[in-house]
DNA sequence: TCTTTTTCTGACCGATCGTGCAGAAATACC
DNA sequence: GGTATTTCTGCACGATCGGTCAGAAAAAGA
């Protein structure tokens, strides 16, 4: 009787059905969106039923938000490791190649968030305005000083930041742009270049 | 009798209410997406009826592919416009300055193409393996030549116009993340510094 | 083994949405 | 003014989809 998502410890096959249905879940939205995506098509992907599915989930929507709620932490980490007591440019390219890496092994991921905030992330909510903001507050603040001690270049540290998550995420959300464009060329050799261009341009950029 | 998309040249009437269709799809297509959408939501942001839209399009992905379409040209212009007879930084700084002002003044658009390409681009077809592939690669070989001359420093001309593509068209797809972020600023200063910080990035990676 | 709890399914409902169509209303044409 | 054409609406159908619920099946616990 007692349902699926109540207080009490979550029994194996909780686990496991839940997990596979974020698996399917994070499949098909991420290619659909939310409002493309059907019930029937996560439950398929998961090897489960549409009633089964409900079971474990308040529904649609709630599969979503708590699917997204579930991966940003490990989206942001990148940005959180970067610590202020490293060498300033190690830093930020170690940035920047964590952030390829993520768009080379999670581009499911990365257009989940890029389509929620492409139309207005309601159900971000205030992660950005509050969680977001102070953690990317804090970062500038660090590249900032660096700049002000003269080991980096003087630039706009949030623009910065800005840009390395536009040219990485790129090659995630629009890699079908980029594979039309570049034409058949191997994946690695794509990522790999794409890495190597933008290191060179903030290597330019910010080098004092 | 003879249906509105016919052949023969169009009316005032037919001429005004598809632009008013175009002018309401946009909205709520840049917005919802194509399956959030509804044509109840179009018809109203129209101020028709929903039967009166199907009078003028053949259905609602009629309107959306049509509409992709109309605005096709219009978008790939700044990069189209990039002429190999100018000097290189200036025409590369005002393809960024045009491709900002899109960001600006067009972001309706740009929330649409990228939701388009985020989820597969089925309508934009060989669109962009073929006339966006010719087109930014006769680009990449005008930057590549000047790079030969040594007018330019010489870095990946493909990826410098993905890295030109992703940081303008960040600012219009997140423009709600980057207004998160920054907090309360005006919407002039965002669009200057961002547009400043750009062109100082590409002055020093480009600079021969 | 027997009971209790969890897990799963079949049948179904209400709402939404895209679309078709006959005919009314408005406009253009002669 | 009368006819032809275009423009628009009322009505309604069929399909899809999210969600409900009773009860079967399976698993866990005793």
């Amino acid at each position: 009787m007692a349902k699926a998502g109540s207080t009490s410890r979550p029994t194996r096959i909780q686990r496991e059905k839940r997990q596979a249905i974020f698996e399917a879940a994070l499949d098909v939205f991420s290619e659909k969106g939310l409002r493309g995506a059907t019930l029937d098509q996560i439950a398929e992907a998961a090897g489960l039923s549409k009633q089964n599915i409900v079971y474990y989930f308040n529904g649609k929507e709630a599969i979503y938000s708590e699917l997204l709620e579930s991966l940003l932490e490990e989206w942001v980490r990148p940005l959180r490791d970067l610590s202020a007591d490293g060498d300033p440019l190690d830093e930020i390219l170690t940035y920047v190649s964590r952030k390829m890496e993520m768009s080379r092994e999670m581009p499911r991921e990365s257009r989940l968030f890029a389509t929620e905030i492409l139309h207005g992330a309601p159900r971000l909510g205030n992660m950005l305005t509050e969680d977001l903001k102070t953690l990317v507050d804090e970062k500038a603040a660090v590249i900032a000083n660096w700049m002000v001690e003269g080991r980096l270049a003087t630039i706009d540290p949030h623009h910065l930041i800005f840009s390395i998550w536009a040219m990485t995420q790129h090659y995630a959300d629009f890699d079908l742009q980029v594979q039309a464009v570049l034409g058949p060329v191997r994946s690695e050799t794509r990522f790999e270049d794409a890495e190597g261009f933008i290191r060179h341009m903030l290597v330019r950029a910010l080098h004092p």
